[in-house]
DNA sequence: TTATTTAGGTCAGCCATATTGACTTAATTA
DNA sequence: TAATTAAGTCAATATGGCTGACCTAAATAA
């Protein structure tokens, strides 16, 4: 049956071509975000000090509790690094028009360092974007795009307004 | 010149949408490690122990030392993982001609959570490759391809023989 | 043949990132 | 007024990494 299925399947999804897809995946997303973890390792921050900057970057006074569906961790898990990029003046909090949420943006040293971070995987796409078509490119992300489950489809949606 | 830059580039490689790449990577990398994730917990074992059956999955009599190139960890971290996999029946060691070396296999108990694992992958990229043209399957598998460093380049090479 | 290198292992301690559970405060809403 | 919500905190635990130091056995080079 298995057998059968590929040979029915063509060769581009055949069980040995998705595996493929599945070790590209792991390296690629690895060393995509290498790149700024050496940046982080300085300032003694990581990937989870990342995350939180890059969020509140794309989202201006994003609140806590958007902050933890976004990242989709507990609030005892964002408080640590929260609190750390809070002390070391990169984010900024805010009370909101609803006294009980508060709300997150960059200073300036935060959006500086979050555009140190970024410009790194910004010029990275950029460099293998300029090798493909347009086409190619819209095809990745569609594809990309179909790869996340369907409740964060939304949240991606959201953050893009 | 930021500006002059967003008006030379075309839309599909405009910061805008190059940070949504950034997000769609970041989504749906996450989305696609959640499914195997929840069957390793069961087993208390985490990503961690997945990479390895994976990899020794796809290379019989992989070593200790070529694991540890592929996977970009310590021995020691390597060590405790790769131990419980042993002492759990999962991987079996066996001495290389070169008596220094080990060999590392799946049993069939291994083969079999690697497979259970590995068709949840192989399942969710079926699906969403079948919404796609070979083109662009193949444009996906060119554009991560040529996001790998090329070290790790080679490395994929490697393992794919 | 001796010296060096290589493959692998181990002990100890440390750090980062996450979890669960219990509990608190303040503000909003029903 | 009661219930819910947003946020915070304390404590304990797990996982997955790291460095450094040190060891054994086997292969290779001088």
């Amino acid at each position: 049956m298995a057998d059968l299925n590929n040979l029915i399947s063509p060769f581009f999804l055949n069980d040995k071509e998705i595996r493929k897809v599945i070790e590209l995946l792991f390296f690629s997303y690895r060393d995509f975000t290498s790149g700024p973890d050496k940046i982080l390792e300085k300032l003694n921050f990581g990937r989870a000090h990342h995350r939180v900057i890059y969020f509140v970057g794309k989202k201006k006074n994003i609140t806590i509790k958007e902050l933890l569906g976004v990242l989709k961790i507990t609030k005892q898990s964002l408080s640590r690094v929260l609190n750390q990029l809070v002390n070391e003046r990169f984010i900024i909090v805010s009370t909101g028009i609803d006294k009980r949420t508060k709300k997150l943006s960059l200073t300036q040293k935060g959006e500086d360092l979050e555009n140190q971070l970024s410009t790194i995987q910004i010029d990275k796409i950029k460099k293998v974007i300029n090798k493909f078509s347009e086409e190619n490119i819209n095809g990745f992300k569609e594809i990309l795009y179909d790869m996340i489950e369907t409740d964060n489809k939304k949240i991606f949606q959201q953050i893009n307004d």
